[in-house]
DNA sequence: AGTTTAGCCTATCGGTTTAATAGGGTTATG
DNA sequence: CATAACCCTATTAAACCGATAGGCTAAACT
């Protein structure tokens, strides 16, 4: 399970692309509109910053707005910002490889073969889409719950 | 990234798995091999224990067996025992399904459509590799390693 | 220049989880 | 009936999570 606190960095994403080009936002209306602890999304808005997801301004008329388009921003890289790496055992990640302590013989280790399969099924699918995929997919469902609203009014 | 006790308990089923058949295995003797914290391990073979996974025989000449054959085992099935859903987030879980408290509209969430689609892939891999089949890619990368040291040799 | 604004940074805290250990209790078998 | 071996509850230390506190720094407007 994902923590809180990605949970929140890919909602505050969400917001800042639906107001991308709009200029900077601030982090207290940001914090109020998605009801998160603002000191907490201080930080979360940081370490999206210092990984170049997200630029900044200081002072009035400040505040924060993506750094790039929504298109170039993919899930992956935020989660692993945020949560680590996305293989399930270390021996089989590729962005942050390291020995299982207790593995004999990594080679011949059926566990990780199958780990290995996971790794690269959820790297697929979360490298693969992008913050504009999940904008996309939202507007599609907003859409087609309206047409079961208007359906059954 | 999976825990230590996950990790344990599928290195703990392999090797009984290994000697299905041939009697009552030791807690002692499986710690020791495998090297795992005999205590720890005792916990780890109950909670197994209770969900059918292992059955076990007290007294003397006692110790741990499968419950099932190994073809009957799936690693869903344990993982989850050991570390809760296999979905990264709550909402899109089939066997323990809840809602996210700070979603405002879950039938709408993009990024509740993309974990579904994680969920589906790690649950397919995973409902669908038994603990026979892990044995088996495990025998296969064994054979092709003593290929290569035979050709190197 | 000075003041306000708003992000930047470090430290801390209570609570929960993880990994491991302790210490008996219970049950079946020889 | 003694003993081997599993069964069960409690405790611990360390790590992590979610959140908060409090001041620092930089930018902008007057």
């Amino acid at each position: 399970m994902i923590s809180k606190k990605t949970k929140y960095a890919l909602k505050a994403l969400i917001y800042l692309a639906r107001e991308f080009d709009k200029g900077p936002i601030l982090i207290a209306d940001l914090a109020r509109d998605e009801r998160i602890p603002k000191k907490f999304l201080e930080l979360i808005l940081l370490t999206l910053k210092n990984n170049g997801i997200l630029q900044s301004r200081k002072g009035k008329g400040g505040g924060y707005y993506l750094g790039k388009s929504p298109k170039e921003i993919s899930m992956g890289n935020v989660i692993r910002l945020l949560e680590g790496p996305l293989a399930p055992v270390p021996c089989v990640s590729e962005t942050a490889y390291a020995k299982c302590e207790e593995c004999l013989d990594e080679r011949t280790c059926g566990i990780r073969l199958m780990m290995k399969d996971v790794r690269d099924a959820i790297a697929k699918i979360l490298d693969g889409t992008t913050l504009a995929d999940v904008l996309e997919r939202t507007a599609r469902a907003e859409q087609q719950e309206k047409g079961v609203l208007h359906y059954y009014i």
